[in-house]
DNA sequence: GATGAATGAGAGTTCATTCAT
DNA sequence: AATGAATGAACTCTCATTCAT
């Protein structure tokens, strides 16, 4: 059988595209290494998609909210459970960050890419705004639990805090992109002092 | 006068690469973009550089210089007079930071340009690497002073502390990139009461 | 119609590279010169060829087989026949040579080209040694069938006969080129006299 | 002393033009490239030729000369001290051709070269058919004095035969331009042959 | 006599995109 | 749904030549 369905191919494409873009960058990345990668050609790509940037956004959108997913969702499920538990929580997410997973790399790669296009793209900059806003939002969530819990007692308000642990996340995260071998495992030190006494 | 001194072109070609790298990016800004903001022709370009990726490289030489020498220079500064003092050190730091001078935007594109770069070229990501270790070393340095002076008591080592300073800089510096609007001022406090007590 | 085939346009530049390569030379050519020959935009040609060089071997690999095949046919056509006799042989084979085909001089061309070109490229070295050798064992096989059949008594082995008849020819193929207006005719006198006894 | 003297640059250059168009080509040596090779800059070029193509016709004034001088000096020297022999002449000569000199190759690089160009520079084509005729005229009077000696009895016209030589080593030379390891020593067999008796 | 900054035309090549099939 | 031939604009880079010094 020669066609796949459209969908298969198509989710080939947004998946080929993710590596590609995340290891070579978008500018670098052309359609046809997409579709190489895939085993189609450069027909099939415009079938599914109406330019390159629109595959882009198609990336980003898929790729922004997998990423979100994961912590909302231990977070979520730890409340429920009753076992939640700031520093371990802290550690847990910790633990997700500095494991080297296949496919983190590439997301940095994208999102770096992505935050550089969003001076040109209005819908990029919007997107990275709302991620940015939900992760802040989300830590603040679980700085209130935590308080609430009496399991920490911060001197600055819980939205100052959650912004703080997001730019450090995204600090370390490209300090980690530039130089893989960094071991950033001491640092966890420094997330668990942010929340001692 | 059509000729200029060689001096002066190149440093020409240099500054109008820095801007446009930083605003349209590496890739997108053509050889041609850069010479038609200089005034000179193509041609020109090649008398002064091997090629663009030559080009890409000696703005970041100058550029990693200048973005350190400023902040160094202040705390030497301060020391040598005797008004050094910890929090208020920071805190102009950030006033520095966070005030939108024209090349700050830039510097930040250009930044995260030579990041994503660093993947590719080996040159860039020891220029950064050896960029982020000054940086910590610095302010391991300032750490250690304010420490000595009884500024401070951090409970974790210098080192992490100023690992994630970086981080945290770095994190937010990113995040006005996407969003110039966002009002990081209320971070000052975050960083105070890092060394508060 | 728009379209061709992709067998006939890549022909057709193949055609059309011959002809140019002989006449202005390969580096004197582009690409767009070529093209316009076609009728065909510059990209066309990528989609046929990795590279200009490329096509340069194309077109060596292609009219290398052609230029020695049309002797070597006629004298197994004549063998089979039984009609083969070394002077008129000669003076058949001597009568295209000097008649001025359309294609011929662009032959001519190309060889020099690709002559120049061999000291850069170790593929063309091979084809033109390996064509050498072709002829060069081509003409041992004539002259040894002349010998065979009464028709020479060389008094050199026939190899050194043969290498001289091909450097004759080049020679004789060169001289042309430069001066078209040649009377090479009376030279047909100078191949029979070798064989003369 | 930072300045030549004038004829001294231009010699060098023309040395250097010599060397670097019989090894990369006239096409792709870059009047950059000969004044690295002469350790002069792109200025200094032009005081002495009007264009890169003039320095070609230098080139080949001189040097054809030069080679013309060699073999027609032999052959006057040897008949005014009356030790002209026919054999004996021709092995000489051709032990010139078959030695490597250093300078040969050059030579064979940029004969090809011009026998290229000659179909775009009338001038060009002239001096090689000036050439040519010289070498055609020197060997016929060679031959015409070898017969007076009674040391030939060409069947041919001594013009034929002097034709035939020249392209013989015409077709040697570059067969050894391609294949520098080919052994043509057996050939002096061939040009013995075409005297004797 | 020589320098070297600058020109500007033109080269080979890439690539997002279109479209007949 | 997919192919792949073709487009054409854009790109980086080369180079013969000019000219102020």
């Amino acid at each position: 059988m020669r066609y796949n369905t459209g969908e298969e191919t198509k989710a080939n494409i947004i998946q080929a595209a993710f590596k590609l873009f995340g290891t070579k960058g978008y500018g670098s990345t052309s359609v046809d290494d997409i579709l190489n990668e895939v085993g189609r050609t450069r027909g099939a790509f415009y079938t599914h998609f109406k330019s390159k940037e629109e595959l882009l956004m198609e990336v980003m959108r898929i790729r922004m909210e997998i990423h979100m997913d994961d912590l909302e969702h231990m977070f979520k499920e730890q409340v429920k459970q009753g076992t939640f538990e700031i520093k371990s929580f802290i550690q847990q997410f910790l633990k997700v960050l500095f494991e080297t997973t296949t496919t983190r790399p590439y997301w940095t790669g994208v999102y770096l890419e992505l935050i550089k296009q969003s001076s040109q793209y209005k819908e990029i900059q919007d997107c990275i705004n709302n991620a940015y806003d939900s992760w802040v939002n989300l830590f603040e969530k679980i700085f209130k639990k935590a308080k609430e819990l009496n399991q920490i007692k911060p001197k600055v308000n819980e939205k100052i805090l959650a912004t703080s642990l997001v730019a450090l996340y995204e600090g370390y995260e490209i300090h980690r992109y530039v130089n893989p071998n960094v071991n950033l495992c001491d640092q966890i030190l420094m997330y668990e002092w942010l929340f001692s006494e």
